[in-house]
DNA sequence: AAAACCTATCGTCTATTGGCGATAAACAAA
DNA sequence: TTTGTTTATCGCCAATAGACGATAGGTTTT
């Protein structure tokens, strides 16, 4: 190194550039974990699947009422939600009844308990 | 309205526009459990987490050496957790000694158990 | 005092999230 | 067949998240 400002040089010899390019090997469920947690990271969502728990099941158009949210917005959220697998729909013409998915459900709750 | 396309005129009376700028009024503990769901919300976050309960506690460095990750990359990740409250760091000069928060953590369990 | 070490923070970049209105698509009902 | 109802999707935008390298700042160690 011919030209190094002494002022800004730092060695970094023991712990080389990373570059996570390499995309991470994490340990068993711990994805699976992330990946549910995630879903639940916002309180609309929350409150969602309040509602389903207590209701059992309910329509889309229900939720519309319940939250000030546009409709869009709220088939937004059920749409993370039912890729996370935490919840399902079925067409109950014209509507789409949305349940918990008690299977996923059940694999969530485990991995929550498993964790803490 | 003088002047409309009958082609995408839509009559949306029921359901009148929404804005959500009121800021939602969430249910009791439902922003604290969507609130530690989101830090949860990422791998490499359960797997420090999940290294922090083995090791009881760890420093910074430790952390790096096992993921490849950017060391500030790693403080980002650690910072997320301090800030949701489920671990805190401890000055052992020159390192940072983290553990987990256990008070909170014990909250977010509870949340969690209820919730599931 | 200087060099080395450890961690946090800053600035930048890109990708994702969360909100909206408008529109599409599927079906029921008239 | 047309109209209405219900939900999903598209396009847009602003804000946040997640990664990085560089640097700052504090503490040892030499």
């Amino acid at each position: 190194m011919s030209h190094f400002n002494p002022k800004t040089h730092r060695k970094f010899t023991i712990r080389a550039m990373k570059r996570s390019l390499e995309t991470i090997e994490y340990q068993k469920n711990t994805e699976a974990l992330a990946k549910f947690a995630k879903a639940l990271g916002h309180p609309t969502r929350i409150a969602i699947l309040k509602h389903l728990k207590n209701q059992s099941c309910c329509f889309t158009g229900d939720l519309v009422d319940v939250f000030p949210l546009a409709q869009s917005t709220v088939s937004q959220h059920l749409k993370e939600l039912k890729n996370a697998g935490l919840i399902q729909g079925e067409l109950k013409s014209p509507k789409i009844k949305y349940c918990i998915n008690h299977d996923n459900w059940k694999i969530a709750k485990a991995l929550f308990q498993d964790f803490f």
